[in-house]
DNA sequence: CTGTTAGCGCCTTCAG
DNA sequence: CTGAAGGCGCTAACAG
């Protein structure tokens, strides 16, 4: 590979000019500029970005800190943080936690080692202090889905909360009265508000909140079906599901046609997140959305106004919206 | 943050010793060793990997090449390599070339720029001969669902013409004569592949092929629709229809039962790749596997041989497997 | 507007 | 086994 030594040699000019020119930031006479680009396309000369950074302690890039590779919900994340970036000429350096707190801290030691200009970032593992630690003293971060105080900046969040009580108050307006409801694990903040909408919904409607009608899984599809058998198996009456995300409502979707029950005739079914499949599955699925695209976006702009001095707007709060679909109706129960 | 010097200054000796520690290749003394790994934990030092990669010339990362950060596919392949090369202390960079020749380039020049040490790919655009080159002049890479003459050791491929061959044949075996086919792009050569399999097993089975029963489609969901509508619209009688992947599958399952269609009475179904979603729609679909995770951790056990010396085994090439599932039955058409 | 001179933080010869 | 010195490729003052 060539250097900018070459390059500065066969333009006949020192170093820096080729330097000015290649960053455009300095005004360099036209002439030598040309030669300088002639001598760039002639040598095929690329600068090599990590003697750059090193140099000027700026990358150009964004570090990205996401719990999973391999499923819709960080795909999208990271899809919609990565065309942002690029359109403002910024690459993209993607590391995963798997909720792990010493994954989630060498990620970040990696980033930061690689001199990332900042970190966009969904955990769930590392600590608000630690997060308004790095903020302070290391480099800028923008946090997705979670709302840390003291980086209400640089927090972009989504009322869960509302999401839960949308999805609950959807199945009592459809004459539901014993409404079931899988929750994530609750050590994640989501999964705890989700299920806060869900009992202000109950309470609102007058309805009691039965705890033998809660089942707490992992967010994970089997847990869809693990909850609607322990559900059964306590022989209480329920005509409706709340999930805490679409994997476990397709868990139990599945789970209740293999069990021989027509749906939504016998169960009605709501997800959340409304992530790639739930169109796919049949009925289609009735759940919340989870603008996260959206909101990874927001998170991008957020930066790139710190860190790079752009002025996009940035939004905040997001409040999810209801997906109705074809796997809810309406009770028929009498009860 | 602390540098090797003040490490070195701390510790007492000089920043070779230290960084003799730290690399651990050459012997210290035990005390000057003890003193500097005290020194390195007071300080909470981290060794700059980008300079240490400016002087040195290796990053231990290495770039992955994706077409898409959002699908199942290069989730799960990203997945693999990422938790392969973890495991031998290697880290990763990902980037996105979105099926576009000038983003590959650039996202490749990229990797090459910030010093990546190999790059592993699955991409379509860049042409057999700009990898070569790369491969012989820039650094090794490895590429996924792609034979390349001349990368032999570097090529991990699926024998896809198997795929569509068993695909159809199953549908043969089940007494179908009359199979459509919605294909994946031609220009991509998987899809290509997957249709030559299917006239193979029509040819075999002494069927003949009706390229009306054939229709072209780009692997995205709508395409399924499309072609299920176009096939109808052509009237003539088909009782099975065959996929080019699963998305396409599902969009076609959709449509037909939005038709008023009993599937899989009416018609059968059989997708391709296997996708995460593939059991999560009704009926759960019969489709070829695509072993994108087994083949996506021999690539970075082919580039843990080549660049870091390791010495796994690799298996280069993949041949799928039929799963069958409920989408595909007996034909009760008489024809 | 252009060239010269120091580093950025680390690795790697080379003597000792 | 240890320390000193040079350099990786580039940017950023500083003079001119």
């Amino acid at each position: 590979m060539a250097t900018i030594y070459e390059v500065a040699e066969r333009a006949g000019v020192s170093l820096s000019t080729v330097s000015r020119v290649l960053n455009g930031r300095a005004t360099v006479n036209a002439k030598l500029k040309d030669k300088v680009e002639k001598a760039v396309r002639e040598l095929n000369y690329r600068p090599n970005s990590i003697a750059r950074s090193l140099a000027s302690n700026r990358s150009d890039s964004v570090g990205i800190l996401v719990s999973e590779l391999n499923t819709p919900f960080f795909g999208d994340l990271m899809q919609a943080v990565e065309s942002t970036l690029r359109e403002a000429d910024k690459h993209v350096v993607i590391t995963v936690g798997h909720n792990n707190l010493k994954t989630e801290q060498d990620a970040v030691e990696f980033l930061i080692s690689r001199n990332c200009d900042a970190i966009i970032m969904h955990v769930e593992a590392l600590s608000d202090d630690f997060l308004i630690d790095i903020n302070k003293n290391r480099l800028p971060i923008a946090v997705v889905n979670r709302h840390i105080d003291g980086l209400d900046q640089s927090s972009i969040t989504l009322n869960n909360e509302l999401g839960g009580y949308l999805a609950t108050s959807h199945l009592i307006g459809l004459g539901h009265r014993h409404i079931a409801y899988i929750t994530g694990p609750m050590e994640k903040r989501d999964a705890a508000q989700r299920l806060e909408g869900h009992k202000r919904a109950l309470k609102e409607a007058g309805l009691t909140l039965n705890a033998s009608l809660i089942y707490h899984g992992h967010y994970e599809e089997e847990d869809g079906k693990a909850g609607l058998l322990a559900f059964l198996s306590r022989n209480l009456p329920f005509t409706a599901l709340v999930c805490g995300n679409d994997w476990m409502a397709s868990g139990a979707m599945s789970c209740a046609r293999d069990l021989g029950m027509s749906l939504p005739a016998d169960l009605s079914i709501v997800g959340f997140d409304d992530v790639v499949f739930a169109h796919h599955v049949f009925p289609r699925l009735t759940t919340v959305s989870n603008p996260i695209s959206q909101m990874a976006e927001m998170s991008a702009r957020q930066i790139l106004n710190t860190v790079y001095g752009h002025d996009y707007d940035v939004q905040r709060l997001f409040e999810p919206t209801l997906v109705v679909r074809e796997s809810t109706m309406k009770n028929k129960a009498k009860s």
